[in-house]
DNA sequence: TCCTGCATTTTGACTATACAAATAGACAGG
DNA sequence: CCTGTCTATTTGTATAGTCAAAATGCAGGA
């Protein structure tokens, strides 16, 4: 019923979705999948074209077809520092740990994330600061079944994000931004006043159908805001 | 340099843009354009696929081409209600139009926007309401450069964002989403308490790099959130 | 060693054609 | 008038080629 394009298309998706061809890796010239799904080159040429169109791959002329890195975040909208503009240059970034155990899925949490009570969770909470000033508190689950490698991780020389960004190439994810009122301890660790303004980024990402990570991420809202550009062309 | 399948695509995309084309239009079957452009089909087919792609346009067998809806809001994110889960069924929805009056865009506000100082404006308020509770407070500038009609227009049969959508067919947006306290008019306006938290979008529209509006809209916090999902594939 | 030019590979663009699938609109029958 | 059928149109998918453009990586020369 899929037509054969289509199927070469999410055939090469899963493929890069699971990891089995990492960011980076060669994919095989049209030549080679021409041969492979004994078919034309016009429909090899049509299922990648779609991949690039999505940026799950990169195509240069003469050195091939290559996935492409994850972007995520950046497919959203980027975060930007509402004082600086100059948000290139130099960042002095770094994070802290706050605190990071292993526990097993409360009945709320599993119907909040809509996953079986009981899984294992790491439970991580870190602290995102910019140029000195702590720009993000971030309270993260990351369900084991799906990273096991994140046991043993403490997410010392690389925070929670980028680390799984490392280890889970693509995903789906979803997005929810609200307005809430700090709470004290959240206003503590942001250096913030209590019942200031802020914004409140929840993103749940999933593997294959299978959530890997639910992450809150509160942001002070006088110094940071979404921003995001959609044109219906280019 | 363009190759001939953008050029069509570009050619009928500032069709649709420019609103020459308006939403419903039928665009020329593929062997017309094939006639008109004296290419193959297949090229004018790709134009096309990728014009359906972008959503610009919607394709039916044997019906034909049609230039589709704009759904600007849609594209960026779905604007749900915090509360109610159940937001596809009857929603009690009204607007009342507080103020709005012409003046000439302030050196300060065409610097914000980017456009030349002097230009007229129209500059609209708006209260959105659901179910009964105010939802949304709309501070919007109208170019009437860019959108003359709108000077007569009263806004009393439909708020000026959707009314805005059937004026002007396409266009590029830009969004930028904060967390901020509600000022003490807000908060009376929206029936909050001051300093609460508000979700503010701001949203600036072009038309062919020509800034048609400039909104902000205040949401309660508590009540709305923004919302949306990205995947990688379908 | 470093630079330059060239050959070859790989994607990009396009043509011309063929058949399949959907369905709008015309037409016939009750 | 309603209903089912048929047909012509239009898009969807696919093949099998050609020529063009880019650029990698090698070979040869300074």
């Amino acid at each position: 019923m899929t037509s054969l394009h289509q199927r070469i298309f999410e055939d090469i998706e899963q493929k890069i979705m699971s990891g089995t061809w990492p960011p980076g890796q060669r994919i095989p010239a049209e030549h080679e999948l021409e041969v492979t799904y004994g078919c034309s080159r016009m429909t090899v040429s049509k299922a990648l074209s779609a991949l690039a169109a999505r940026g799950m791959i990169v195509r240069r002329r003469r050195a091939g077809s290559f996935v492409a890195s994850p972007q995520i975040d950046r497919t959203v909208m980027d975060i930007s520092d509402i004082g600086t503009e100059a948000k290139v240059a130099g960042h002095a970034y770094s994070h802290r740990i706050l605190s990071r155990r292993i526990e097993r899925l409360s009945a709320v949490d599993a119907a909040v994330i809509e996953e079986t009570a009981g899984a294992e969770v790491l439970r991580v909470e870190c602290l995102h600061i910019v140029d000195g000033r702590p720009n993000a508190l971030e309270k993260r689950m990351i369900l084991l079944d799906a990273v096991p490698q994140a046991r043993d991780e403490t997410f010392e020389t690389s925070p929670p994000g980028s680390w799984l960004l490392d280890q889970v190439p693509w995903s789906e994810a979803k997005h929810i931004i609200r307005a809430v009122a700090a709470d004290a301890a959240t206003a503590k660790l942001l250096t913030i006043e209590r019942h200031a303004a802020c914004l409140l980024l929840t993103r749940q990402t999933w593997q294959n159908g299978r959530t890997v990570t639910f992450v809150e991420i509160t942001h002070p809202g006088d110094r940071y805001q979404f921003a995001g550009v959609f044109h219906p062309s280019k």
